[in-house]
DNA sequence: AAATAACGTGCAACTTCGTGCAACGTCAAG
DNA sequence: CTTGACGTTGCACGAAGTTGCACGTTATTT
């Protein structure tokens, strides 16, 4: 066998076991252990592991040991986020969407404000605890790991209860001509059942959803009253000139 | 096993614990006392715990830049939680409540659990988004921000259409003679909702509940099969003998 | 105040480590 | 074909690390 071909095996057990003792490894492979000990020593050199008392372990264990981590926003997401949080008036009724973008308007209303937030984003709820004068009401549901929302026939039917005057909606692909798309099947008629029912309906959309399309169609522009985006071309400003859709680019 | 792979498994353990014991510790890894106290003794010269007399505790909660605000769990209520979690058996539909030791539980929770859970408190869902093999079954309704749950009458309407297998229940108040009680009427009604509709009902008893009565009724013991504690006073346990409750006491 | 448990230190047995060195195979130049 | 440079491997041996025990000290409990 190989040097390299050893030490690759030897970096491959490593991962899979997260540990490696230099006594088995001399056993299994037939070799001395200051074979293996060189190995050890020459790829702890090389950064690929850490060397320790009888065999080596992965390198920064410890930066594992934290495994929640909050997703970073980009700043056009979170300025996206700021101009939406200003629309809402006080007194409202308002439906609020999950992701990510959602989140940051969640977390830039007015401390004070006084209104009902609907949403079915637990993440969405908690961003509000803060607020004391906002009404908060939580759509249940089977919980969809990928959005953080709940959905489902539960949802659909709680939803069906209420009739929001406004509400904020993410999607993953917008385009002038197929409209807003995600990439859910059942959220995109969740999407498509809220925008029907808010007296006023907004999307939010981050940059990377300019001209994107996504299996799933949500809804089509004449249903849409405003979009809240980031550096909109004017090709897609031209598409929607038809359609009676306000633009607040941010950018 | 090899001593940083050991370190790193204590340290892991004391902050999913709250707390380690020497003595616990070199029975569970069959070494002697001498060597847990000697790596006890080097992580703390380290920065990694504070050594107290008996084993360690994590270092104060302030030096640790968490991204999210974490309230801070009672090492009594940690391990409560933990004790809790294990109760869950894989398939079971069950019920958790809101409240720091539910949040505990929920997140002492095995990564690989398969199992429905239904909650009406958004955080405890959220400290379930990393289990692939959990669904969540969110409970909506109008948000209750001091306990962070879901209630009011969507709240009931949902929750009268599940039937769990168990139920984690936490309140304010655990008394022999007056029972269990909670300091806000329809929160007391939801309590006893879920109770009444769960094959197996459990209360989490923080330490600080025992004996303690408030305002709102949530239920009798006869209807309670189990709680989970922390240091049971003698008199209180007389009290229950005549109840078929079972007692856990992590004490 | 006495009893008990936990602690730290020194020490001995054992394991693992690193280094120097010799043996062996490969390969290319002579 | 021979030879020498080079890399790899295994062994020997002193150094360093790890572990458990003994013993005197300190902390906690009763």
């Amino acid at each position: 066998m190989l040097t390299d071909e050893r030490k690759n095996h030897l970096l491959k057990k490593l991962q899979r076991s997260g540990r490696l003792v230099a006594k088995d490894e001399s056993r299994n492979l037939g070799l001395s252990e200051d074979t293996i000990r060189r190995d050890l020593r020459e790829m702890a050199a090389g950064g690929k592991l850490k060397r320790v008392h009888g065999g080596a372990v992965p390198i920064s264990q410890d930066a594992l040991t934290y495994p929640q981590r909050l997703p970073v926003a980009s700043p056009e997401k979170i300025r996206i986020g700021e101009r939406a949080a200003g629309l809402i008036e006080p007194g409202q009724v308002v439906f609020i969407d999950g992701g990510t973008t959602a989140r940051q308007m969640a977390r830039h209303l007015p401390l004070d404000l006084s209104a009902t937030i609907i949403t079915h984003s637990p993440s969405i709820a908690m961003e509000l605890l803060a607020h004391e004068n906002l009404t908060v009401e939580l759509i249940g549901g089977r919980l969809f790991r990928h959005s953080v929302i709940a959905m489902g026939a539960e949802a659909m039917h709680q939803l069906d209860r209420t009739l929001p005057d406004a509400c904020f909606i993410g999607v993953t692909g917008a385009h002038p001509e197929h409209g807003l798309t995600t990439g859910d099947s059942e959220e995109a008629q969740m999407k498509h059942r809220i925008i029907e029912r808010s007296g006023e309906s907004t999307i939010l959309l981050s940059p990377e959803k300019i001209c994107a399309v996504s299996p799933y169609r949500v809804a089509e522009w004449p249903l849409i009253d405003r979009i809240v985006t980031h550096d909109l071309p004017n090709d897609f400003r031209q598409g929607l000139a038809a359609h009676q859709c306000e633009i607040l680019d941010v950018g």
